[in-house]
DNA sequence: AACTATTTATAAGA
DNA sequence: TTCTTATAAATAGTT
């Protein structure tokens, strides 16, 4: 089915605005959209194996990043580690993720904690891990 | 200042189509914006306390959340622990924080155990980056 | 390994 | 501080 005369509306927006948009004759004959986008999904385990472990890739990287920049905007020291279900482990902590787990288990011991912080805490978030050959991390 | 006459115009979008936007005279007039919405910020410390703790709190929430979906959805145990600037701790673990420490202190500091690791492993296995945006951080 | 359309996270403002 | 809003950023599904 194709299209017979190009459309043009008034559209509302919030707030309140008056756009008024055309939409030429070739863009509403285009063929269906390349792709549906992303998806909402339920948060339960990806059954089909080849899904999950893209999801994983692409998740681990999404959570260190996060942690990376919450402790560069918020001065935090914090420690990740990660098992996959392969059991191959994944961390990332700043100062150092051993230095985190000692103040950890030495439960919240003050001395303990300032004795780990380095000079210049800004270039020594460190990471460890274990992977193959990996995708850029932007920070 | 006031907008004398309405705009117009075609604009280029991906994949190529043409879509033309009108702007009515009552909106290029209006006045500013409620709110600006989330705007774009460099990732290094926020020196302002009060914007920094309210940064903390959400963030914290959202990599706490983002690491346990990561859990579900992949089937990943893992512990975080994050100690904030006054000290305070943070953790959240599955299926506790105490025996992903416990493994991980298990399988050897990787500081620790640097030596024994296989080549391939060691080149990926130390990163320190600047607290700005670091092109191609390979994690 | 890229891409794109969407969902989700969140910086500012109220 | 909690809620809202606009926008930036992450990512599910596809190629």
């Amino acid at each position: 089915m194709s299209v017979k005369s190009p459309i043009s509306t008034w559209v509302l927006t919030s707030p309140p605005a008056k756009i008024k948009i055309s939409i030429a004759m070739e863009t509403l004959n285009k063929k269906k959209r390349s792709s549906r986008g992303r998806q909402k999904i339920d948060i339960k385990k990806i059954e089909n194996e080849a899904a999950r472990q893209v999801a994983f890739t692409k998740r681990r990287q999404g959570v260190m990043k996060k942690a990376s920049e919450l402790s560069i905007l918020c001065g935090v020291e914090f420690a990740i580690v990660a098992f996959s279900p392969a059991g191959k482990p994944f961390s990332l902590g700043h100062p150092s993720v051993e230095s985190i787990v000692a103040r950890f288990l030495d439960h919240g011991s003050v001395a303990a904690g300032l004795a780990q912080q380095p000079a210049e805490w800004q270039l020594n978030l460190q990471c460890a891990y274990a992977p193959r050959p990996t995708p850029n991390f932007q920070l």
